[in-house]
DNA sequence: CCGGATTGTGCGATAATCGCACATTCTTAG
DNA sequence: CTAAGAATGTGCGATTATCGCACAATCCGG
């Protein structure tokens, strides 16, 4: 640990810019136009900073004002699609996605794993399955979804263990496993048998299973997932039912993966 | 023009935060990974100063560090889904753009306007009929569009000249309008007619057809589209073929957006 | 083994950011 | 209708964080 190159690293720190980031991600479903004050309490910051990034988001076109309230334009998407742009992920799996939910008539979604949350790249729904609309970006937490599950078997189980021991772990039913010491012995499992079912963790009627996607160089990079309901498939009849459609698109998928990703 | 709020607004600009966004959006499919002088150059920043926004940015968790090439990660998705969040258009139009895609069994989609550029926010795809994969966030010029001419026809004449005049105008195809007078009367024609096909302007072999989604309030919000492949549906059929089911999906949710977004 | 290019570092000067305190406007309640 | 409360916009001096140059270290290609 050098700490000359922390005392570096905190020089070189730009203040503005994390603020003005903060500030963008002040903005949710449930706070669609915000004032200076209510950005200011959100992000923390002084109100003259929250100001100041506001004009300047403004100035910047990510921000528009309307009467006193603040609220992001569609400008701030380019931050986002330049990720998407840049990796090529998405991209590739999106089509799949596209064409495996086209011919099971289920719902199927691919996710890559940031921190405790899972990030969706690509999605297609039949129809709405769940409560919560989950479009690209969205995000939900690793430990109580099959394809965080997956992603994190996929980790050194050292890395797993501390990054479950770090999540919230919420229960969002009564099915939801939340001790530490099951999940990584899930995990274990899921690392052994190559796929993941989840049976009502996440919400009550709701049961998936997911395959980890590899790259080339045989190292997971994303997860992809088949979900459906309770009423239509019991959660041990989906290996049988859709495991080999998974796993062909896993095989499928592989030797387009390049990158380290 | 008060000269008095321009200073003011020079004075509380945060220049930091412009530098880091415009770092942020350096990359893209070209450029996954770049250098610090590669990042300045393509910012218009020093050397000095992009390193400064590169180390702010992964001390962020935005971008990882690999090799002395910078690459963005996951979390950036943070921002532009702080709009996608924000925004109920997304949400509503999703689950419309699916159904109506799996109805048709055609590719559907959903967008709004941000400058000269339609931005997608929502998408369903049969297959992928454009050489070109548009995901969320996705950007093309609204000149050759059959969603952006709609979007253009409904904002004040005025400022449609403007924007129009402003763009690039690039012919993709020998078929692409690029003449400002033949679009503006272009743009009259869409405004009378309420929806718009466009004959293969933008790829050859690609027809589609649009329509304007309004808000309870009867503003133009956003643009629904079907595309498809001329050698399946003459551009003069689609009308025909698909306008009736557009103009349900418009009446559907014109209800339910109720913001003036 | 040696250019050429790129990255990392140190540092002083400058100017940009900060946040307080006040004036102003808008909203809410009585 | 008026007054209290809250939130926004403004001015300004001090501080400190940002800037960019110039040099050292490193990587890459010939």
């Amino acid at each position: 640990m050098p700490t000359r190159n922390d005392a570096r690293a905190d020089r070189d720190f730009i203040a503005g810019l994390g603020k003005g980031l903060s500030v963008i991600e002040c903005f949710d479903e449930e706070n669609v136009s915000l004032g200076v004050s209510a950005v200011a309490a959100r992000a923390k910051l002084s109100r003259a900073a929250a100001r100041r990034c506001l004009l300047t988001l403004q100035r910047l076109g990510y921000a528009e004002l309307d009467g006193g309230l603040y609220r992001l334009t569609p400008r701030v998407l380019r931050l986002g699609f330049a990720y998407i742009a840049s990796n090529e992920l998405p991209d590739l799996l999106q089509p799949h996605v596209d064409q495996l939910s086209g011919e099971i008539h289920e719902s199927c979604s691919a996710s890559i794993l940031d921190g405790n949350e899972i990030v969706y790249i690509a999605r297609a729904a039949t129809k709405r399955i769940m409560t919560v609309a989950l479009g690209i970006g969205a995000r939900l937490p690793a430990h109580c979804t099959s394809m965080g599950r997956v992603l994190l078997a996929a980790l050194d189980p050292a890395e797993a263990a501390r990054r479950i021991a770090a999540a919230p772990r919420k229960a969002f039913t009564p099915h939801t496993v939340t001790r530490k010491e099951d999940l990584l012995q899930i995990l274990q499992q899921v690392r052994q048998q190559g796929f993941c079912v989840i049976d009502q963790e996440l919400e009550i009627g709701l049961v998936s299973i997911a395959v980890p996607i590899h790259n080339a160089a045989g190292k997971t990079v994303a997860a992809l997932n088949i979900g459906t309901q309770s009423v239509r498939f019991a959660a041990a009849d989906l290996p049988a039912r859709f495991l080999a459609r998974l796993k062909a698109a896993q095989k499928d998928l592989k030797p387009l993966i390049n990158g380290p990703a």
